[in-house]
DNA sequence: TTTTAAGTACGAAAATAATCGTACTATTTT
DNA sequence: AAAATAGTACGATTATTTTCGTACTTAAAA
């Protein structure tokens, strides 16, 4: 279990930052960057509700939505599988993949610098 | 364009090992890992080839294929994707999240320092 | 020279994902 | 109290991806 779909994606995203949210904030979110029907937002999410990936607060007639799955979880899969299907398994490769893509800050560099201290530490 | 589907991947990544193959090849080895059936792969890879995704030479009944599509790019667009959708767009925290999975070698870790520091000098 | 084996082509079905219209209900506005 | 607005439910459709059977062809083995 754990692998969304794209669309899913974008709406789990969403809800990680705002950790609750009605359809039609979600919604609006989506329809900044992307065309799409209300209903099919609505459905998206009670599909997701089905699958067990949100859970659902009927208290008000305006139902809340929240994330079960949460990122860290998610990410963790998604990477695991990208990992396998695409970098044979190197996390290395994806990793400078990563870096070379979107430079970090000089405190990211000091986290990953000291995040690598660790390994190494732990290492023997 | 270089989206490939999951399974399509599954079929790059073996040709980007191999270079060049025959769907005989391909299906053997991805009826190591999964239940498939023989023309279950042919198919996938002929349209693959329609989709201009791979390269046929039909000289010899038996065709051999091999990718166009190069590993390098498809890596960078599938973690282009990937972190945008699913890592706020932050290189830093998907680096962390690989390197935690598989832990690099010694080697490896020299690799991604000096990668850093490649990085650190470029940024002044 | 028959058979059998190993290929390709390709249509069609099955599975999965995404979209949307319509019906219905409750709340607000006029 | 009527009308307009904002919700939910949900079936049905469309699109995309994956799987597979069948027909046909060529090469190799008997």
């Amino acid at each position: 279990m754990t692998k969304p779909t794209e669309s899913e994606l974008e709406i789990l995203s969403i809800l990680w930052e705002l950790k609750d949210a009605s359809v039609r904030q979600i919604h609006e979110r989506l329809a900044e960057t992307k065309e799409t029907g209300y209903t099919t937002t609505l459905k998206m999410m009670q599909l997701m509700h089905a699958k067990g990936m949100l859970l659902r607060d009927e208290e008000n007639r305006t139902h809340r939505y929240r994330p079960i799955v949460q990122q860290g979880e998610t990410q963790k899969s998604l990477v695991k599988n990208l990992l396998s299907i695409a970098f044979g398994g190197s996390s290395t490769s994806l990793a400078l993949q990563a870096l070379g893509q979107e430079k970090p800050s000089k405190e990211e560099l000091k986290e990953i610098r000291a995040f690598l201290d660790q390994l190494e530490k732990e290492n023997r």
